[in-house]
DNA sequence: AGTTTGACTGGAG
DNA sequence: CCTCCAGCCAAAC
């Protein structure tokens, strides 16, 4: 994967944020991934919390699975109680302290297409 | 141009 | 397991 050591350009924030929501589209029914993950794959490791921005304020993001991202405790998103629901809804279990059992729903990637 | 703000993370207490 | 703190970095002030 590949690795800027520099700040972003405007052109490859954009490109970041591109590959951000393609990703989150890619994540099956049932599972979650982590914003970190999501960073990594986009190939900016150091980036998560662009990932949680981008799924925030970025207009499609609403179309896309994006209740499926969470972060590498498990825990849901601050002040969206409804993603715990859609969750539990496609099967993904949680644990007693209200985190998403991250153990048997984690989604890790295929690189390069499977 | 300097400061604050997070849908984050990892470590410390 | 929880909270607090430092590091993180593009964006919004």
């Amino acid at each position: 994967m590949r690795y800027y050591p520099d700040k972003m350009t405007p052109e490859q924030a954009r490109t970041f944020g591109k590959d951000v929501l393609n990703i989150v589209c890619q994540i099956p029914r049932g599972k979650v991934t982590t914003y970190g993950h999501i960073a990594a794959w986009a190939g900016w490791p150091s980036h998560s919390r662009m990932v949680g921005r981008t799924l925030r304020y970025s207009p499609g993001a609403e179309s896309l699975p994006c209740h499926r991202v969470v972060n590498i405790a498990g825990r849901t998103a601050p002040g969206w109680s409804r993603q715990r629901t859609l969750l539990e809804e496609e099967g993904v279990t949680f644990k007693p302290n209200g985190h998403v059992d991250m153990s048997k729903h984690l989604w890790e990637p295929e690189i390069n297409g499977v």
